[in-house]
DNA sequence: AGAAACTGGTTTGCTACACAGACTGGTTTG
DNA sequence: CAAACCAGTCTGTGTAGCAAACCAGTTTCT
């Protein structure tokens, strides 16, 4: 029981901060985002919504492509494979976490 | 619906933190504990833990009670009527954004 | 045409924090 | 009395989050 307790020190760091994990959860409901669009949702300031997103990068959670519209450049950003698994792994660790937390 | 995504980034921090996650759920369940068990069930290191305690008690979360037992030191902690407060908001905002996380 | 303002980001500087190892004051053991 | 031990605290290091400053290019204004 008290285990389960330190179970919650495993959970993905890279997730588990907030602001990633608000948009690691729009990236997995959208399947794809541009970065405007992370702005608006998010609320971050540019400079942290770039940082953020570079470290899912990083890890491989995150592809990035850079892109024109028109004459505009345009990033667009989804979940990787192993994005979409460590989601849906860090949901299930919390979920389970939440479950057992004490009344 | 995706503002509902950007109130997961207004989780408590100070709770939010994997191991002082551990800390006050240990806490909220046994009331009270010394140094040593603290030790013992969270599994970090002593420098680490009386770290994250001193960071509780300046948050006003946790009660930390020197006494002796006998002539050894004991560091005796429990969380405060503000902490076990803290700790509930904690749990139902986790609660809800785990509930709205997509599948 | 040139300056000013806007878009879409990236880089930089600062502060705070997590972590573990070294250290301290005291106690028990050999 | 020295060595080992107990219960913690302090210190050094590296990393992270954050926002402001900056940059490259485009559109708008005059």
């Amino acid at each position: 029981m008290a285990n389960d307790f330190r179970d919650m020190a495993n959970v993905n760091r890279l997730i588990h901060e907030p602001a990633r994990l608000v948009i690691v959860t729009i990236l997995y409901a959208v399947d794809s985002a541009d970065f405007v669009y992370l702005l608006r949702e998010t609320g971050l300031t540019k400079g942290n919504l770039s940082a953020h997103l570079y470290r899912l990068e990083e890890a491989g959670y995150v592809k990035i492509e850079k892109t024109f519209r028109g004459k505009v450049p345009r990033t667009v950003c989804s979940l990787t494979t192993a994005g979409r698994g460590a989601f849906q792994v860090y949901r299930e660790r919390l979920k389970r976490a939440v479950d057992t937390m004490p009344e």
